[in-house]
DNA sequence: ACAAAAGTGTTCGTACTACACCCATGC
DNA sequence: GCATGGGTGTAGTACGAACACTTTTGT
């Protein structure tokens, strides 16, 4: 087995990397947590969050640690993209990169730099430019998969606060799929399927009529879900 | 640089494969082609066809050659699923594996065992049982993704001859999704779309009244597409 | 003539689309 | 009282679901 092995070590001489893409949802608009790397290389370009895998480290347990030591926070929705691997991606060697994509709320914590980055920020997703190594692709396929997740599961709730108004939902899904939905079609829509919480309070201290406030019911939609309810929202086509 | 590079040694210790799910269509089943081991470790286990990756290979291109030496074939559907690379799922060192699956045309080629192989085999997916490594948890995760990959993509034909029946594609998203789907609906939804060609021809040799063959139009499919065409089968729930 | 699969048309209900007006609050 | 977004009902349409019989071939 040993004698098995030796024949194997030229291939043991990569490494691999989590790189993180966090969504957030903020004053209608979806964002991206981006870093400004202080090490080479690509030092002062801004970056996905990421690191190098622990030799003994799952790669789930890798992303998490990646998103904690950024946002404190741990249980947050985390979900795999897949592997970016093109030789020459990294200067040091060969790196093949696993990339996840987290949905968080970001009222919840405090940016705190890590000790990777100069700076942590929110970034608009559009005015993305250039970023450190292959990241500006990785957060395009990020975004690909996330449009089609929040179409067929319940995953935009994740991104708001606990307690939201329909338009909030609304303008999330508008800001997700770059579109503009119908108010009286979409509240029909998701209210019919009936997971929503009425919260039995609305907003306060805005100046117009308070928007009632909703919970995500998880264990309802679950209950649901097991009696063949199947969530689907469809994109419509007005721009 | 080769300062900055040096303290980073340590996490070049690792290797990474590839491993392919190919799906086959053949005697209204899906298949996967497995290869039955002739190295350690997991020697005589039935696994999927992979390696390790070179050094400077493109994680597709490493697919793409699995795929190749197995069967000859060049010019298939591809596409990477995920990562797997749960510390100690090989026991040479930490490897993760990038998996990939590919849709292939049974008739297309003769079975060759390739070195790291001593037999390669068609498996029913029900009949799957013990497999190398995680494999079997890789072909599950694969056999998910095609179930919603055929919903709303038009890979399906990758799976059939170039010319096929309705009720042969009728049948092939039967096996894919373990559900029987009513003939005349299922016909008038797929011709609906347009993208199919009529042959002209028909079965030969069938004891029966012989069925049209049609062929899938790519380019007319791509042409519908640009136009807002979407692609969208339903599975129904018919056990 | 019989077996075996191909092929087809209609009805019904559901679910999506489009659209315009009144309501509650803050200033 | 005015500006601002919250909230609702209905009619038309399109699409999916269900369902049974005739047609063509080989043996």
């Amino acid at each position: 087995m040993v004698q098995a092995k030796k024949s194997f070590d030229g291939f043991f001489k990569s490494a691999f990397t989590v790189d993180n893409v966090i969504f957030g949802f903020d004053d209608g608009k979806l964002k991206v947590l981006l870093i400004k790397r202080n090490e080479e290389p690509f030092a002062n370009y801004w970056a996905l969050p990421g690191y190098f895998v622990q030799q003994h480290e799952d790669l789930d347990a890798a992303a998490q640690r990646v998103l904690r030591e950024i946002t404190g926070l741990e249980q947050v929705y985390l979900e795999q993209i897949r592997a970016f691997g093109s030789p020459g991606r990294h200067d040091f060697g060969r790196v093949i990169t696993v990339a996840y994509y987290s949905l968080v709320k970001v009222a919840d914590f405090e940016l705190q730099a890590a000790s990777i980055a100069q700076k942590v920020a929110w970034h608009n997703l559009e005015g993305i430019d250039t970023l450190a190594f292959d990241h500006e692709e990785i957060v395009q396929v990020a975004l690909n998969r996330l449009k089609r997740r929040i179409r067929t599961q319940p995953v935009g709730f994740e991104l708001l606060p606990p307690a939201f108004t329909l338009t909030d939902l609304q303008h999330l899904y508008e800001a997700v799929w770059g579109v503009s939905l119908e108010k009286r079609n979409f509240r029909k829509k998701i209210l019919s399927m009936n997971f929503l919480q009425d919260l039995g309070r609305s907003q306060t201290g805005v100046a117009h009529r308070p928007a009632k406030l909703y919970a995500f019911d998880e264990d309802r939609y679950h209950t649901l879900e097991e009696e063949g309810l199947n969530f689907e929202l469809k994109e419509g086509k007005r721009k």
